[in-house]
DNA sequence: AACAAAACTAAGCAAATGCTTAGATATAAT
DNA sequence: ATTATATCTAAGCATTTGCTTAGTTTTGTT
């Protein structure tokens, strides 16, 4: 056997998430996650591979965060109330702090390109997925809803939820509860 | 008096914006501008100062390139089925020629840093606001509309309109035209 | 105590970034 | 034709990027 590592993985990834969610993926350096994660770029390198290997890690930190959020939803079962409920809880996750940030996942859509970062991206839509499926079985629980308008309110939905992401950049407090106030108002 | 200039200045501004547009504005290096542009770097910083300056003068061109269904709200005069109107043009135009590409605008906003460029940021924030200042006078167009709505109502389809920059680089056609549909549904 | 293996430090790599500069070339006015 | 001046080419600048590598330090096992 050998020397120990110094750090905790799980725990320079929080911190790394943290910084690319601030950042954005592309304008954030591998200098400045040696600073935010507190360790050096060998380091870096050996446990993550490369720059997208500690993005992929972030992303998988960030689910287990917004988890917390999507369970709720999950385990609801009242239907549109509980999506509504969901954009309110998206709107406090993705403002922490007061600090204007969006959705990484969102966020890192619009940073990078499909073409240089494939593998990035399809862990990005895999996610969106998911949430639109959530949204889907979620409708469902309305029984009096009719069935042929469920997909196309998903998508509606979704929009919506993309829209706050970029909005909550934007907007202030009151402009984003309005928002979520008439997306609701004919569901 | 001396040499002429060998290139017009507004043509490759033209095809600037097309880059800026496709790539993003960090993304997009002076090099590659070159390319794009026809013209060297010297020409391009003796023309424009610089990168930054390169892209505002592309942003004044997208302004009259939008302005062509931008205009076509400001005289239409009847209310909300204006802004419908206006949706599904904007969603032609930010996917011209079958590309995925957005709007400029949303695009950079979601691209760039308030604190690296606050001159770039004002000028999309401006642009922003008359947009949705066009929202709010088409809405009062409609008689029996409650006055007090008004505003959040203007809130809401500028939240969609972001959201529809991002979803359509992401959503197919049919998808894109579900979320007007019902965008509109409850107005 | 000696060894081996993993973790560390720090220097360095090539490539790309935005921007500048030295010098050659073209052209309108005299 | 000469001259002044703007436009061009092309090389180069310092800085930053993601990533590597050579060499030192630590530490569990024998």
């Amino acid at each position: 056997m050998a020397r120990k590592k110094q750090y905790n993985e799980d725990e320079v990834i929080k911190k790394a998430m943290g910084l690319f969610w601030r950042n954005g993926y592309e304008a954030t350096s591998v200098r400045m996650l040696e600073k935010e994660m507190g360790i050096n770029q060998f380091s870096i390198y050996s446990s993550f591979k490369n720059k997208e290997g500690v993005f992929l890690e972030s992303i998988k930190y960030y689910r287990t965060q917004i988890n917390v959020i999507t369970s709720k939803l999950e385990n609801s079962n009242n239907g549109i109330t509980g999506i509504k409920t969901y954009f309110y809880d998206f709107l406090e996750f993705s403002k922490e702090g007061s600090l204007r940030k969006g959705c990484l996942v969102t966020n890192t859509v619009n940073d990078i390109k499909e073409d240089m970062e494939p593998t990035i991206m399809n862990v990005l839509k895999n996610f969106a997925n998911e949430i639109r499926d959530l949204f889907v079985s979620n409708l469902k629980q309305d029984d009096k809803r009719d069935k042929l308008m469920i997909n196309k309110q998903a998508d509606y939905l979704m929009n919506c939820l993309l829209g706050l992401s970029v909005a909550s950049k934007v907007f202030n407090k009151e402009q984003l509860e309005n928002t979520i106030e008439i997306t609701f108002k004919n569901l």
